[in-house]
DNA sequence: CTGCTTTTTGTTATCGCTAACATTATTATA
DNA sequence: TATAATAATGTTAGCGATAACAAAAAGCAG
């Protein structure tokens, strides 16, 4: 392993020297010894020992990206949306010269180590929020960056889409193709965060509109009998035409849910999902969904976390991004 | 911050035996002391550093996963399996106390960056292999594990599954089915990897049964027109009605661009996939396909990469996984 | 109680690097 | 040319932990 010293003394100088060399420190090493010290390095195959570097200067050019792990069944990177994601972030961190990690969290414990372990220069949480966040803000210094949360606490930074918007936006283009009895599916768990903004905004906006969806008619995603369901719902005498789900995951299950069940789309029935992911166009028919810009949403975030490390008065910013109505051949004119 | 230091002043004891206790030395500490030793640092909310760590024990918990970077547009973790596996390596990883970084490699530069960097314990290079293995693993003596590669060098460790196999009995089944005029859709760079072995599983268990697969129904699925492909494929004197293709995302593009040409599945055409990603059961008709158990070889993956920890002397391995085929609808009886 | 082994604890140096300050070389100013 | 200002380099002391060895305490046989 190649060190500071070995080069050091390779070129006749302090290590001190080559360490300002190392760090880009232009101004305070001429020119000429730069050059000399940069090419020995670059011929004796220098890497820098991040571990050092993190211990001696109390920061490590380390993110965190931190998962929920509440149970063992639950892969949040077999989410095809979140792992792109991810995918981006990973990228977009690495262009920025810093490391990322990845952590699955299920407790305080958990996230108190994974900030404090490395002292990672900051950390993203992924869809998740942990209601000790007040005590992980104030024992930790670094900047966290939340996705898709939607906590009330103003000090925490949030990267989010605008679900609500979205919900409406699924709601009126229903509307717009004459679709009135309308459902929605999405996990059981609405809790208070994303799923529930997208249920409010389509609500909200059928409300508006003259239109009510009764309370039977928000169904849990996770149910095994997906076909009953759906033919109860769209065979009645005023039968359900028109979906709203959370997911373009749980938009396939549909489709497959409404095949067995005899009903096509989008002539029985139509859907419209959320997301846009890859394999969302190659569904038959291609899926409408509302689509969420997910190179976007990692360039914010890491845009932000970099503003945060670099500058620790930055203050605390709620993003909220836009979301696009992806027109495709799910939804049928009435 | 809390180190060891500050425990072993609360606890009137040297750092070192702290220290020992931290790492689970039972044996060099008296019960009683350890036990105290314990319930302070608890308290105190003591986090190891793990930098410090590193540093003074020249080795790291600390596990490098390396996707392929090369270039802006590749998105490896966008695909389903690909993030899918990793999401499962990463907390297997974590199982066994250790933590996962990733890492978008381009070129040796930055493999070697990668590992030397942070002295992480291993690697885990996932579908990717680059020309200069040898000169990584002569320049790193830590353990590397590759998945999915072909290289023909005994000393590296790989993990992958058997392809060829997997395309045999693809074949098999089409063959099975009353299938006699096929075609294999897949990248157009079949390299010497993964797909060519799942393409010559393919192409010699349909020799071995007296068929040919004539070269220019070897397609490459990243064409524009995969419509007017399959329509002049299926719609000749001699149609071709069965396709084996390399992944379940592919076999959706199939799906979509099959219906667009009017060709029913499994109708007028047979699709077997490759993967088995979650999605595949909801596409209609759900997609019959070769599965690989992506738990099981992440499972082997960390396993494998522990003992190499452990135990430097232990002899590279190559183990290949049994695939499976997953029988749904997307092959008709003919 | 002595001398021995074994257990338990402590000391010192070091891992590779950087912060903070100290020094020397260089240039500019009077 | 002397002197101040600036640029370039060096020195020292850690960062928080562990390895390796050293010392003290405890246990035990005779």
């Amino acid at each position: 392993m190649v060190t500071l010293k070995d080069i050091a003394e390779q070129a006749g100088v302090s290590s001190m020297t080559v360490s300002r060399v190392m760090n880009g420190k232009t101004k305070d090493v001429s020119q000429k010894t730069a050059q000399r010290i940069k090419k020995i390095a670059e011929e004796m195959g220098y890497v820098p020992n991040s571990s050092a570097r993190a211990l001696a200067s109390r920061a490590s050019r380390l993110i965190a990206a931190l998962l929920s792990d509440y149970d063992e069944e639950s892969a949040p990177l077999e989410d095809s949306y979140n792992s792109s994601f991810f995918g981006e972030l990973a990228r977009q961190i690495q262009k920025e010269g810093y490391d990322l990690m990845i952590h699955y969290v299920k407790d305080y414990t958990d996230i108190n180590y994974s900030l404090k372990s490395w002292n990672v220069a900051g950390a993203v949480f992924l869809g998740m929020f942990d209601e000790n966040i007040k005590k992980i803000q104030k024992d930790n210094t670094i900047p966290l960056i939340f996705t898709d949360s939607y906590s009330s606490i103003r000090s925490i930074t949030n990267v989010g889409i605008d679900d609500y918007q979205g919900g409406e936006t699924a709601a009126e283009y229903l509307l717009k193709n004459g679709h009135r009895n309308l459902a929605f599916i999405g996990p059981a768990a609405v809790g208070n965060g994303v799923i529930m903004h997208r249920l409010q905004g389509f609500c909200t906006c059928l409300r508006d509109n003259g239109i009510s969806m009764p309370p039977e008619h928000i169904i849990d995603s996770g149910t095994e009998h997906l076909e009953q369901m759906l033919e109860e719902l769209c065979r009645g005498s005023d039968p359900v035409t028109g979906i709203f789900t959370t997911s373009d995951f749980c938009a396939s299950r549909i489709y497959a849910a409404a095949y067995q069940a005899g009903l096509g789309i989008p002539d029985d029935l139509s859907v419209i999902g959320f997301d846009d992911i890859r394999m969302s166009r190659y569904l038959t028919p291609p899926l409408t969904t509302i689509r969420q810009d997910i190179k976007k949403k990692a360039d914010v975030v890491c845009q932000l976390l970099m503003k945060h490390i670099k500058n620790q008065d930055v203050p605390a910013e709620n993003v909220v991004l836009g979301v696009e109505l992806k027109e495709r051949g799910s939804v049928r004119k009435i």
